[in-house]
RNA sequence: CGGGGCGUGGCUCAGCUUGGUAGAGCGCACGGUUCGGGUCCGUGAAGUCGGUGGUUCAAAUCCACUCGCCCCGACCA
């Protein structure tokens, strides 16, 4: 039996988050700064791939990366009003350069004469540069993005999902039509869609943001949301219509065609390293992590067993030259052969920290010419033990990639499974209130009469609050009714959900 | 930022009420044994008891302040 060093998902969910992050080794508090967090080897190794696979993303759709301050005058974080109100309170914010030495004390020594922001996010000072840089309709559109990382000082935080440093991408576009603005949203969002669902495994739904959850100075917000094991709801990206906010604040202007000035339509887009923990918190179990393939930075690890020297020397050099063989084959493989643990406790080892599939290669095997695998989450057998398969080490690679392949395959559909049999539809306000109440939290499409007060008087009641409105055939279809709390005439249902 | 809980070797925690200078299990190191799902035995290393100040002959223990973490709430990716 497996010790108790991971708190199981039914007796304290949030514990057996933290439990999974730490026995994975993905990360923990830092401690010495508030709400801030030490990414570990392993944890960033993961967001190392989601960045990879994204930047490729972006770059197919004609984006370039380019680097803007971390620190942004105060003046600029104004001139946006719905921005700055957004942002205010978060605002870190530094105020004096230098220190001087005194009775052993350090003190702050020059006052800025205009303090700096450190970034929440750069809309603002892209937005200085992108008036500097935009002069004519030719250099439209213009397609950057930046990989950085801002600073937003959280009340209360959680590691990864929410944390007063953080890892981010933000993508900055400014285009010369609306039209051209609004396709550019839905072309990041349907790169973040297709990178959830290939990469992490993790299905979402896509759609547009309420007013309330609207992010600050955007026009519109459009969003990725995803299930997570306790039926809440995680929203995983984003994409904003600026339209003329940001062009307008910062006077970005360019000539049209006809030679008239004409202020730019902006975008901008954003994952962070809250993907890494969405994406322990969607696959993982009480054994520990469990990763999609594609972003496990260890895909196989290889178990050589052995009982006599000779057996060691034997099963530790086959071992090793299949972890050659795998490797050419472009699978990361780590051979295990550390002698003062038995096989057993490499095996949960292994399994904590998420490895798809692990080999096991004892004399038995060379024997046959074949070794034993196991996959992270296998099928049982009649007594409840998770079954090995036994394959060829003709071939290995080609087959490990094809188990590979199959347990990506199987992790987004277990999860889509899962918050397909978590979804469902509510016209009563009483069964509403039912389905929220406690813990727990499912995806509910329900009916709304579309005003800010009515959501937050939802909110306030079950703390499910409306995740967005869902694209065309995300959702039920558009039918009219009447709204789930006040009764007033609704176009059409909305997903609700308690959320991170 | 409000309410609650908690900070003692890497991890989980005991000791605190009734002050006397620190313990257990797991882990770790070494030796032996074992090795196809968490062997067993022995030896050993490791802790400014979150921090600062106070009370006291004496503080992990009492008092004040402070920092951090976790949970609930409000705010947010």
């Amino acid at each position: 039996m497996a010790e108790a060093r991971i708190t199981t998902r039914s007796k304290d969910y949030a514990q057996w988050y933290q439990d999974v992050l730490r026995e994975a080794g993905l990360a923990e508090p830092a401690e010495v700064v508030r709400g801030c967090m030490v990414i570990k080897p392993h944890g960033y190794a993961i967001w190392e791939k989601m960045q990879s696979d994204l930047d490729r993303r972006f770059k197919a759709t004609g984006h370039q990366n380019a680097y803007f301050p971390l620190l942004i005058p105060l003046s600029f974080l104004a001139k946006e009003a719905q921005h700055v109100e957004g942002f205010a309170m978060e605002c870190a914010v530094v105020t004096h350069s230098g220190l001087k030495a005194a009775d052993g004390k350090l003190t702050l020594k020059n006052e800025l004469e205009e303090p700096y922001v450190v970034r929440p996010t750069s809309e603002t000072i892209i937005g200085h540069f992108f008036a500097k840089w935009i002069d004519s309709y030719r250099d439209l559109p213009l397609l950057i993005n930046q990989w950085a990382n801002v600073m937003r000082w959280e009340l209360r935080t959680r590691l990864f999902l929410r944390t007063g440093e953080f890892l981010w991408q933000e993508g900055h576009t400014a285009h010369a039509t609306h039209a051209e603005a609004q396709e550019e949203v839905r072309r990041m969002l349907d790169v973040y869609r297709d990178f959830a669902h290939e990469v992490m495994a993790l299905p979402v739904l896509q759609g547009v943001k309420t007013d309330n959850e609207r992010f600050a100075g955007a026009v519109e917000t459009t969003c990725i949301e995803a299930m997570m094991q306790d039926g809440k709801a995680l929203q995983a990206g984003t994409s904003h219509d600026l339209g003329q906010n940001f062009g307008k604040a910062f006077n970005v202007t360019f000539q049209n065609e006809k030679g008239e000035r004409e202020h730019v339509w902006q975008t901008s887009w954003g994952v962070s390293t809250r993907l890494v923990g969405a994406v322990v918190m969607a696959h993982s179990d009480d054994d520990g992590l469990v990763l999609p393939p594609r972003l496990a930075p260890i895909h196989v690890v290889i178990v050589p067993i052995w009982k006599s020297d000779a057996e060691k020397a034997a099963t530790v050099d086959a071992a090793r030259r299949i972890a050659k063989e795998l490797g050419d084959d472009g699978l990361s493989v780590k051979v295990d052969d550390r002698d003062n643990l038995r096989p057993g406790d490499k095996y949960y080892e292994w399994e904590r920290k998420g490895v798809p599939v692990r080999v096991e290669i004892g004399p038995r095997d060379l024997e046959s010419r074949s070794v034993m695998i196991k996959r992270r989450i296998a099928p049982v057998d009649a007594n409840g033990k998770a079954i090995k398969e036994k394959l060829a080490m003709e071939g290995l690679g080609v087959a490990l990639g094809k188990v590979l392949d199959e347990f990506q395959r199987f992790l987004f559909e277990r999860a889509l499974q899962f918050r397909e049999s978590n979804t469902i539809t509510v016209d009563s306000w009483k069964e509403f209130c039912e389905v929220f109440a406690g813990e727990g939290s499912k995806f509910v499409y329900a009916h709304w009469d579309g005003t800010g007060e009515t959501e937050k008087a939802i909110k306030e009641a079950t703390k499910a609050t409306i995740r967005c409105l869902p694209y065309p055939g995300q959702g039920p279809a558009a039918e009219p009714g009447v709204c789930i709390k006040t009764g007033k005439p609704s176009a059409r249902r909305v997903l609700f959900a308690k959320n991170y």
